[in-house]
DNA sequence: TATGAATGAGGGTTCATTCAT
DNA sequence: CATGAATGAACCCTCATTCAT
């Protein structure tokens, strides 16, 4: 039996996105190309332009992979009743989870998303509006008592995303696997709790340090 | 009085320098074009030949200056007497100070890190530095008592650079102006605040969030 | 019927190669721009690239070309049972019928032996490696008693190769055509005569010159 | 006592010369840049332009200085009542000294005058005049009854000059040094043997090879 | 669908030459 | 005389994109 045309596309298509995915990650937007691309999924490069625009129009799918399942889990966080703790730890486990999972991805985001200013600007909002999600999981925290609010929500934001972003850029850039839950589990909780309790040695409350 | 042929070098050299800020920001390293740098100069982009080897040693110029102001600020530190909260106090300063002074430079910095042309190792041993001299900042800290040793020091080292990273970023990407002593002042408390005492409303220390 | 595409990638490969003979002929190899070779062969320069790795590559072409024609002769040549005279004269109109049927090929290896990017080193091993063959058989001549024993073979062989070579040089800068057959018999003979029984005189053998 | 500034002029000409000499040597002439020349000589490279009109025309006048002296020395050999023999023992003898005192002369005589097919045209006629009289050697020495009349003394003239250059070259391109007047000798009475005697063995005349 | 030949804009780099000092 | 800063023509090469087959 003879697979549909729309189910040949799609895989062909898929395996055009994977191989981009790994060529992108190794070498850049700037210096991946398209000819290296095809290479990776065993096809011509004029084949390339049949499923995707141009060079652009491939790495903005990635992108928007990435995008949309960030979003998706944002959304998921904000409906549910979770409180803080929990809604953090998610963000935290979704990007550990990626880096297991699609590591070429997350790869990506560290280097040309979140580290990049070419073609930042359209970029840029994506980016953004992740942030004004996160804030508002910090606003949330703070009315209902659990943040101290004599510090701006958008600060709680950028030490709480820059601190994981670092632990996941570290991870990247050191090629280091994440070997076992437990290790997720370490850098979670480490994250957490400095975040929400201080790295101060407790009963130095106060204490010059 | 007619000046040395070296300080008109020099200053010619800083010309050439100071667009190349320039233009490495707005662009990035790859779309930078020399030429863009030269009308930026105001000279024949041939110049540029004369002071720089080529456009990756016009760069690594660049990337140099940050470094060794940064090692210098870090080798004073270690070499001071002072107190923890100090010490991670001048770190932040010099963030923001350089944000201030040359927020090109900073603007480099932190969007092209990983760029380089053919292998970002050098740039990487750069930053892997930095961090080893955080490290050794956190474990003396651990060591004095005045952090919690229930957390591994690079740990704490990631989430403290990268909450500081990304408020730089953020600045960055979002063209904010320092505006006063006073805002470097809060940003700084921020930042320390929350990474020794965390962001949890005190009071609430075991308290379900 | 469709030629294959192998078919017209060597046509097209082929075109761009006479092009190549041609302008560098002309031009030598440093003043041959890539986009005079294109012009001549009717296409754009961007094509060259992609038969040819580079200007480089595009010359060592139409070396090789040259040495591996050379060296079948020569090892034909050594492999038969002719005697000395024959084996001589196989080289010579070797030299002559290149000259007639691909003067370009012939032009190039005369002006441009020394010529190479960086290190004439792999160009001088092919020269280096036809005298040793030609020394050959020079020795052959002198272990059967055809050639005088008190000069040295290789001595033979560079008074042999310079005079040869010297003949097609000449008509290479002269532009000179081989008008017939006999023009090269005329030269073939001139030459072995010289070289085996001497410019002389015959009967002057010891008298005062 | 001041020296005059001709004096002077004429010094600092000789140590560019010489430099140039030098450098067209190593890296022939569209390697050679001014700026080695300058960096070898010592000086600014804007003072070769002060010296000579231009690149070109520091190179003329390195081909002038060998073409010069050449045609010196057949001037006298004309003028001079010697016989053949000695006539072209003096010619080899010439280029022999000159590979000894001035190796980097004759280096770029090989290579860049010998084999060289860009700027040809006008430095063509130089080697056609040494040629032309050479010819006139080889005429007087048939008019003489020394040299056979059955071949053209244009043959004889690409044979004799052929050899002698191929001697030449094989020891540019093998950096071989002269090491004493026994090899200059041995060297000189096998051209002269072969050319005039021929490289068959005694007593082969009319024998087949 | 699929191929890869073909195009040419684009940019880095070299270096001879000029000229103000 | 002497310097070397300054200029810009020249040219190699890359590679995204198009399109005939």
């Amino acid at each position: 039996m003879k697979k549909g045309n729309g189910q040949l596309r799609l895989e062909k298509q898929t395996v055009i996105f994977e191989a981009a995915l790994k060529v992108f990650r190794q070498k850049g937007f700037h210096k991946a190309r398209i000819a290296d691309i095809a290479a990776q999924a065993g096809i011509s490069y004029g084949l390339v332009y049949h499923y995707y625009r141009n060079k652009e129009g491939l790495f903005n799918a990635i992108l928007n992979l990435w995008w949309e399942d960030l979003y998706r889990l944002m959304e998921e966080t904000q409906r549910g009743k979770e409180d803080l703790y929990q809604r953090l730890r998610k963000i935290i486990l979704y990007f550990l989870d990626t880096y297991q999972n699609n590591p070429d991805l997350i790869h990506i985001f560290i280097n040309e998303i979140s580290r990049s200013s070419s073609n930042l600007k359209p970029r840029l909002e994506y980016f953004k509006k992740f942030m004004v999600i996160t804030e508002g999981i910090m606003a949330d925290g703070q009315e209902a008592g659990c943040l101290r609010q004599d510090i701006e929500a958008h600060y709680l934001t950028y030490i709480f995303l820059g601190a994981m972003e670092t632990f996941i850029s570290v991870m990247v850039y050191g090629n280091q696997k994440i070997k076992n839950d437990q290790q997720k589990e370490r850098i979670t909780t480490s994250l957490l709790e400095v975040f929400l309790h201080g790295a101060q040695k407790s009963g130095q409350e106060g204490a010059k340090l």
